[in-house]
RNA sequence: GCCGGGGUGGCGGAACUGGUAGACGCGCGGGACUUAAAAUCCUGUGGGCGCGAGCCCGUGCGGGUUCGACUCCCGCCCCCGGCACCA
């Protein structure tokens, strides 16, 4: 190799050697004045080597956190393990290999390969899930929801996945019907599960949203999910029965075109209410239709079927009697599991009526008859009809009214209804955190005490799967304990705790990883919490992201802490693709960071991750990008060891007032690069800060040439000036080599507490630039003008200068803009 | 269907609250250095017309507001993501 240029091979451990030893990144959280949280989301040891997308979430992301520091920030940076999980269990099942072993040993390889990224982690304050001093708080943290009946167990219709043979969430299940994690078509099984009462915050998980500084598209998946509808319940009673159907709509201004009431399968007054002679034909209705599977109960190409019940409601305005059917296209799981049939004004009752002969019955007239199509139901608002004391009336004004005479005559009242579902947290699975609950003959669900935990997983279980009962189900040793309440033989709950449930709380662990009397320290969490800045996957958006808010407020609320949000800002990576498609083993299209990292070095790679892409976007693999950045660093790197001799000892850097003009257009760009970059970089946006870098480096080459001797006999302060600011610029981008850079220059490791650049804005403002004049939204020439020219001279300038006074023809310049 | 995001050169991508569209980079053309190549340095590069000064056209499509629109408004088309018989 050349003597003439930079050997990152040699240069990067060199100085990732020197800041361990300086432990230049190990976090004082007791004493920091400017904290700086900036969290990454967890790892998967999944696999044992990094694969491109880990370094495009992780690197970027770790640069912010660079230049965060560097503007003076305490700047925290851990880094953890989601261990426990599926694939590594799965696994187990295949290879016979135990989770605990694949998982320890991936997590070591996996930090020894992202050591070589030269990122600030503190390794100090690691975290693994799968360690019982992590689990520990896991099983605390359960029996705190639980103390506060905000955890529960019951028997509910739940998601199965028939191939990793356990429970999901309904936040695990994706597209039609899948299995989040293998992609199976799950099932529905009626099975005892735990549940943690994440419903009771839906509102303020909605709420909240709007303060917080996330991803718009992110707020609205969560807001979608949540689901939050506005309504009315209407109580119907049921005629010649102690009965009452309760219905749940959003548009009681429909009232008048009920025509009939139905009821979900599942509906529990369905067995009170049938008429006698209608019963075989209910009974056989309801038998079909619990063998038919969600998918093809809810799809919207099936057509509507119902049978009558042989029962009737009264009307609360009309005391008219209403039909009441049990129809499957009626949800047992929203609402009140029962609607009022509005066929002239919903599609779905409309449908549900044309299929059956029911009547049809107008009661809204749409505004512009334009928009009355026969031929379906008219869901929008218009003039009211046929309805009684409210004809004639706005349908949004008897909406409010009847919501009043509903209310006053006791038969309804204003109710919100959410998708939202209970967050479903157990899994039949070994490998996760046990559910710290005894089930005892004599005392039912006893909680263990928290002197008992962990509840340790046993390492020797047997991992085939059999017969639907996971590994923990079939080991007597984890199963057989005594009643910490009565002493008497019980059971140990042998299920354990959905991963996320891990990752739920962990922001709070990393702060002190190492207390065994505590989760978390209440003081480090006031100081430290919300996080100031979080980043990872979209992908969690209903999942991870939405768990960890409800687990924060529910801690908020039993007085653990005081934030009332994790996450204050948040910012997601795009995916980085080849050949247009993910990368994939089955696709062979894998990208390997190491080829590259050996090549070209851990600060290219880095960099061209930063700048080929927009972050938040992703795109396509180039390998001439990783060329032409590896080449940059070169080019930086040669225009600093040429004039590195500016730096001999006492040299004044100041870059007092240039003459040249020469000067003042590199003074210029040395202040707008440090503006740009800045902003830039705080904002995310690396590939743009990277460009402003790359412009102040242009502007250099531009002022003192490579070619011939460099002359420094010549005092050159602005030359110094600029050449140390551009290796600040690229400090939080290329590490290694701008520690490399700054110790050229003679300055003291390391470049990280060196401090960030400052602009002057009133450079920005002075000096000459060239404007263009507009004619008519059209450039018809420009001019070089002093920047601080006032509007009045400006005009009367260009209405003088050049061509401009014959196209003005005498007219005058209206407007002038700078 | 509803909600959110997006559509800009040959390519990746810029453009703050409307103000020279295409920063920066790749690729490509030209030049310098070299016996030569690589590397490096300089230079040109949206399309069309023109010898030239210059002119015309250009941010998915069609209208509009404005002295001026990638940006704002109205009506569409297409792509990505989410939700969806949710009453």
């Amino acid at each position: 190799m050349s003597e003439n240029r930079y050997d990152p091979h040699e240069v990067e451990p060199r100085w990732r050697r020197v800041w361990e030893e300086m432990d230049l990144f190990r976090a004082d959280l007791e004493h920091a004045e400017r904290p700086c949280y900036a969290l990454v989301m967890f790892a998967y040891p999944s696999g044992d080597r990094l694969h491109v997308g880990h370094w495009y979430r992780y690197g970027p992301a770790d640069s912010w956190a660079r230049h965060m520091r560097m503007r003076g920030y305490d700047v925290f940076e851990p880094f953890g393990f989601d261990a426990f999980g599926l694939p590594a269990e799965n696994y187990a099942v295949r290879t016979g290999v135990h989770p605990k072993d694949s998982t320890d040993s991936n997590v070591a390889n996996m930090i020894a390969q992202l050591k070589a990224m030269g990122a600030m982690w503190d390794w100090a304050r690691t975290l693994n899930t799968s360690e019982p001093a992590y689990y520990r708080w896991t099983q605390w943290l359960f029996l705190k929801l639980y103390e506060a009946g905000l955890a529960y167990r019951r028997e509910a219709p739940v998601w199965w996945c028939p191939t990793d043979q356990t429970v999901l969430a309904n936040e695990q299940v994706v597209g039609d019907n899948v299995c989040e994690r293998c992609g199976t078509p799950v099932e529905k099984r009626d099975l005892t599960q735990w549940f943690f009462k994440i419903t009771d915050y839906a509102d303020e998980l909605l709420e909240a949203l709007d303060g917080l500084e996330w991803p718009e598209r992110t707020k609205t998946l969560q807001r979608n999910w949540i689901g939050r509808s506005e309504g009315v319940e209407i109580e119907w009673k049921v005629q010649k029965a102690d009965a009452v159907v309760r219905t749940f709509t959003t548009r009681p201004d429909t009232l008048y075109g009920v025509t009939f009431l139905a009821l979900a399968p599942e509906h529990a007054l369905l067995s009170t209410i049938v008429a006698p002679d209608r019963r075989e034909e209910v009974e056989a209705y309801l038998a079909r239709s619990r063998r038919l599977s969600e998918i093809e109960r809810t799809s919207t190409e099936k057509e509507k079927t119902g049978v009558f019940t042989g029962a009737h409601a009264v009307h609360p305005l009309t005391r008219e009697p209403v039909p009441i059917w049990v129809a499957d296209f009626v949800l047992g799981t929203y609402g009140t599991g029962a609607i009022q049939g509005v066929p002239a004004h919903d599609q779905r009752d409309w449908e549900f009526a044309r299929a059956l002969d029911l009547p049809i019955v107008k009661v809204i007239e749409s505004v512009d008859p334009a928009v009355a199509p026969a031929d379906q139901a008219y869901t929008g608002h218009g003039t009211v009809v046929d309805s009684g004391p409210y004809t004639g009336m706005r349908s949004e004004q008897m909406l409010h009214e009847v919501i009043a005479e509903l209310a006053h005559s006791g038969q309804g009242h204003k109710t919100v209804n959410y998708r939202l579902r209970d967050w479903l947290v157990s899994r039949q699975r070994y490998w996760g955190a046990p559910i710290p609950i005894i089930h005892c003959p004599q005392c039912g669900e006893v909680p263990v005490p928290e002197e008992d935990l962990p509840v340790e997983l046993p390492y020797d279980v047997d991992f085939s799967l059999g017969a639907g009962k996971s590994p923990l189900e079939r080991s007597a040793a984890f199963l057989e304990v005594d009643c910490p309440r009565c002493g008497q033989r019980a059971r140990r709950d042998a299920d354990t705790m959905d991963t996320f449930v891990d990752s739920s709380w962990y922001y709070f662990r990393y702060l002190s990883p190492h207390d065994d009397d505590r989760p978390w320290s209440p003081t480090l969490a006031d100081r430290w919490l919300p996080v100031f800045q979080y980043s990872g996957g979209i992908e969690h958006a209903v999942l991870h992201l939405l768990y960890s808010r409800f687990v924060t407020k529910a801690m908020r609320d039993l007085g653990h802490v005081s934030i009332d949000e994790p996450f204050q800002r948040l910012f997601h990576q795009g995916t980085i693709t080849n050949a247009g498609a993910k990368m994939s083993k089955s696709r062979g299209n894998v990208i390997s960071p190491d080829e590259y990292v050996s090549q070209y070095g851990a600060d290219a790679f880095r960099a061209y991750l930063m700048f080929g892409f927009s972050w938040a976007e992703g795109g396509d693999w180039k390998d001439e990008g990783i060329r032409a950045i590896s080449a940059w660093l070169q080019r930086v790197w040669r225009i600093v060891e040429r004039h590195r001799g500016l730096f001999a000892d006492g040299y004044a850097l100041r870059e007092g007032d240039p003459s040249t003009e020469a000067a003042q257009e590199l003074r210029l760009v040395r202040h707008r690069s440090v503006k740009g970059a800045g902003e830039d970089l705080a904002g995310w946006q690396f590939n743009t800060a990277i460009a402003r870098m790359m412009e102040l480096v242009n502007a250099l080459y531009q002022y003192a040439p490579v070619e011939g001797e460099p002359a420094h006999d010549v005092h050159e302060p602005l030359l110094g000036e600029c050449i140390e600011t551009l290796v600040r610029l690229t400090a939080p981008i290329v590490p290694h080599l701008a520690e490399e850079l700054w110790f050229m220059i003679g300055r003291e490791p390391s470049i990280v507490d060196a401090g960030w650049p400052e602009f002057d804005p009133q450079v920005l403002a002075t000096g000459e630039v060239t404007i263009a004049i507009q004619l008519n939204g059209k450039v018809r020439d420009e001019m070089r003008v002093p920047r601080d020219l006032s509007d009045e001279d400006l005009k009367d300038r260009a209405a003088r200068h050049g061509r401009i006074p014959d196209l003005l023809q005498g007219r005058p310049i209206r407007k002038a803009i700078v």
